[in-house]
DNA sequence: AATTTGACGACCG
DNA sequence: TCGGTCGCCAAAT
């Protein structure tokens, strides 16, 4: 892991547009190397700085350890919610693509 | 060098 | 939805 790699990350976090998500593995897909546990390794250490609560795990539970806290950041930002978790179809962060699945309660 | 440990993820029952 | 299993990848023991 060197900081080539967390700069990667955290510049991915920081493109994470506010009202989305992503997930762990989407961020280190965009990087382009290592893993969703690597990501998750770096956002440990560093994440302080960035928008840390924007990265979510790919059920939609928020950070370990830190749900308070995030709940408060994503509800602020109008993050869509289902039951304990963010609600992934709508508010997880679309590479471009078209064929994304629909909001149905 | 071998094993355990994570801000994880896909699958299955 | 809820748990358990297995795969993953790098770092720390």
């Amino acid at each position: 892991m060197d900081e080539q790699f967390v700069e990667d990350v955290l510049s991915a976090v920081e493109r994470i547009p506010p009202g989305q998500v992503a997930s762990y593995g989407d961020v280190a897909e965009l990087v382009g190397r290592g893993g969703p546990r690597q990501v998750g390794q770096v956002m440990s250490r560093h994440g302080g700085a960035v928008a840390w609560w924007r990265v979510v795990r790919a059920d939609g539970r928020p950070v370990r350890g830190l749900e308070g806290e995030a709940w408060e950041k994503l509800s602020a930002e109008g993050v869509p919610k289902r039951g304990d978790r963010v609600d992934m179809a709508v508010a997880r962060m679309r590479g471009g693509g078209f064929g994304e699945a629909r909001y149905e309660p």
